[in-house]
DNA sequence: CATGAATGAGATTTCATTCAT
DNA sequence: GATGAATGAAATCTCATTCAT
């Protein structure tokens, strides 16, 4: 049982280091300490282990999302909160979140992969969040009357891009979380 | 010769949605319209016609760069122009402009590799480039004095962010330079 | 107990509609309701579990060639009672008869296989048994004066015919016993 | 392009005595003189190679059926002619006829599979044969009034066992086309 | 320039079998 | 008796690359 957690913990890693295709079963094997058949005895394939693995990292990213404080007392607290949580994230977990923010294109071409499908829910559940963040700012006037739409997307590239930096291990700065914070708060709170 | 753009073309778009590991000659030789041994012809193998590939996308991307103004009125125009630089960009070729900003990681892993040289290069540049304006702009007071390190990370990520997300073709409002560019200079501006 | 008696009988349905090569141990185990390891606690191996099958199906087989009667008013009833006892065989045991008869031909390349030699064995005493009759039945003058070694050859891939068709239900008719056993009286008998 | 074709007689030889499950593909590259890959370069798989030769085996086969004569003098020559026709091609190809009528049953599971449709077709071809024959030569009081569809049933049986045994070698003997013949025509002809 | 045929190296997967319990 | 975990050996198949023309 503890070698099947080694297959798993090793595929993250070299997963998201090297993409689904750059990546062997017998490398997978060889560094997880183990036979590559056991790969197979525990998964259907090497198919059925990246997909385990971004369930799981999908499932853990949305409990999280989920136990998000709902109750706030400014608006802006809640997009504080959504960014804190990516840059805590990445900080705990670097591969699997860059893994499932980024997984090599090749996946997404087929719409109906497990991939395509969560990544889609991601989008979904970011866009609604802060799309009813913002409106709900703009109307009790604690935020400038920016333009919803283009500023929910904006958000979501930045996260996006703090994710991959962080996950590829581009960056490294302390401060960044805080300075990021106070970035869009200059931005958006009045 | 149309031939060889063909190649060319089909291998830019196919590895910028499927990877490098996950494209195979055999498939650009079938969308490029030739038979795999014309690659070869042409090329000197599969890694040589990536290679050309981010090389020629970077030609373009450091030439664009290098003809930004250099003279502005204020210190914001400065970003202002950057951002706008890229999402023209992503717009004109969002294959090589994807594949340069997120080759698969497998390719990073050889740093002296032309993708890793190309990228440092890259993020060498751009932080040169925010840096110097952040500086300037705090000390001429017409910035906020915010930590330039931090808040260059965060406007390289955000852009990165941006390319991603637009290469990948998930969003395509027209507005976001706009808005993009207004919310950095809400944030930066006092 | 059950168990064994379950991997044999699963183990016999599954050589004989998909073939040896064609059946691995893990489906019988799983038809049968156990684990792989206990196929190798009560038989050596697939091999061995395999010939286990066949040399209790030919046993059986064996044993009723062996109680066909001796004493027979007419010769034709020798062959009226071969005829019809391979009819009630397969309709007993479709599945041992059938793999009796045409294992599949990988097992013959092996000519010192308990398989080849079975069938060898098989092949003789039907020869012996037919000419025997054929011969009396030609000398008494109660059949045509066929040339016997042929028409032993043509009997036997009669009976052969018959127990593949059966034995793979393509053909289900119940009159077809009695046709057959007239249609070689009025063949034979003068 | 001769390689090719090594590779399917090869193939035929092989599947026909080992079975296709029996038959690796290592092998049948070793005995053509190629390499592996090559089959995969003209044949999409495995299955499809083998699919390829059971078409084309039975493509000669129905061109063979089709062109019997159907103009005859007695109602008889239709059935000589059909087992005629069987031995002549078990002699000519011993190994296609044989796959292309005891293909190792493991492909029959599928119903949908070549294999299953053109032994359907074939069933269904010799069962209408042979009936029309049958009945024809009954209402013309050339036959005895024997079980239509039982006949049927044992004639394809023998032609199928003829074809068995013949294919496998088990039985080379040169008279038995004639014999056979003659013994039908005793058993049907008044 | 261009291609059909071919291949060496290696990737994924299967499978009979065994081991530890 | 019985099993979950594990493996060596090998089978099927892929792919970048080359050769002969």
């Amino acid at each position: 049982m503890k070698k099947k957690q080694n297959i798993i913990d090793t595929a993250t890693k070299l997963f998201s280091r090297q993409g689904f295709d750059g990546t062997t079963t017998l490398q997978i094997a060889r560094e997880a300490g183990v036979t590559e058949p056991l790969i197979y005895y525990h998964f259907e394939g090497k198919d059925d282990l990246f997909t385990h693995i971004i369930e799981n990292g999908f499932k853990t990213y949305f409990e999280r999302l989920e136990s998000l404080p709902t109750e706030t007392t400014t608006h802006y607290e809640k997009i504080e909160n959504l960014v804190a949580l990516h840059f805590k994230f990445v900080r705990d977990r670097p591969d699997e979140i860059y893994l499932a923010f980024s997984t090599c294109p090749a996946k997404l071409k087929d719409k109906s992969h497990v991939c395509s499908k969560k990544l889609e829910k991601q989008r979904q559940w970011l866009g609604a969040y802060l799309s009813t963040c913002l409106e709900n700012g703009i109307a009790s006037n604690e935020f400038h009357s920016v333009q919803v739409k283009e500023t929910v997307g904006l958000l979501y590239a930045l996260i996006l891009g703090i994710v991959r930096q962080r996950g590829l291990h581009l960056n490294t700065l302390k401060g960044m979380s805080r300075t990021t914070i106070e970035f869009c708060r200059r931005s958006l709170v009045k």
